[in-house]
DNA sequence: TATTGTTATACTCTATAACTATA
DNA sequence: TATAGTTATAGAGTATAACAATA
């Protein structure tokens, strides 16, 4: 593989085989996720918005913003979807009258609890595909993903 | 939780939790690798075709609307915007004259060297965050993550 | 003057439906 | 009659630019 001329380290090399792999992976993954959807009214990025909040309580729009990887205007749209589909409330910030704070509703809650179950069912159809070897990786390798999402 | 009801082996529980994870990062994921373009004038998808058809030699514009999933027409408009930037060609089918033959030229070849450059400084900069350790568990889950991508 | 969030607008990517040509 | 690919059209999601309100 060319890319060993300028990059002598044999672990990068790795690495970079993985990145290419990965890179892939990734997108073709994610296309795959995009159509197994559990709920049809929610896109993938409002479905992401309603963990983070179910992770880190609140938000501010920017912060999610930031967290997702859109654009401002974008989360605007996106958060503005969500408080119409009765999943998010949003606040008044107690020190920054700009800001306002994004929280999730009980009725968010039960939508997760939901997805959760339907989640489920896709994952039982993938248990047949994958040993348990295979799912051990996934396991380990998950909070790496996670860490990489956010850098 | 609700599923242990129907699948009361432990491991599974913590299945359902890695791919809840794998869920969120992969698609936080996409979206930073969507900005970290090599090429600005070449969509994810594009660049997936790429790969795919350096790995496989060629397809039919059908075979790869299957392997990227994406519907027919879809392909047919990111084979015809490849071959306009020259790095596909299009050949007749040697056997059935409704089929096409999709295969890359060597500009796309040089591309994908250069794309592989590229990747490399994103590499490099991530590499101070990951330690071996999260690196290993990476390299070991990418052939699966690959697998579920085309399961 | 800088920052948070919004409005207005346009673009990119993909899908669905209807069509053509070949099997 | 079924299948491969295309054309035409519409929709979802996001971005950029310009703007308002507050710091």
């Amino acid at each position: 593989m060319s890319y060993s001329n300028y990059m002598p380290d044999l672990s990068h090399g790795d690495n970079a085989a993985a990145v290419n792999s990965l890179r892939s992976a990734v997108m073709r993954l994610g296309r795959r996720l995009k159509h197994q959807r559990v709920d049809e009214s929610l896109s993938p990025t409002e479905m992401s918005v309603l963990g983070t909040l179910a992770r880190c309580g609140s938000a501010t729009p920017g912060e999610l913003a930031r967290k997702e990887h859109v654009q401002p205007p974008s989360m605007t749209r996106i958060v503005a979807l969500l408080e119409a589909k009765g999943l998010v409330k949003l606040e008044p910030h107690p020190e920054d009258r700009r800001q306002k704070v994004v929280s999730q509703t009980e009725q968010a809650e039960a939508m997760l609890e939901q997805s959760r179950r339907k989640r489920n069912v896709w994952l039982a159809s993938l248990a047949d595909e994958l040993d348990e070897d295979e799912w051990a990786k996934l396991r380990a390798a998950a909070p790496v993903l996670e860490k990489l999402a956010h850098l």
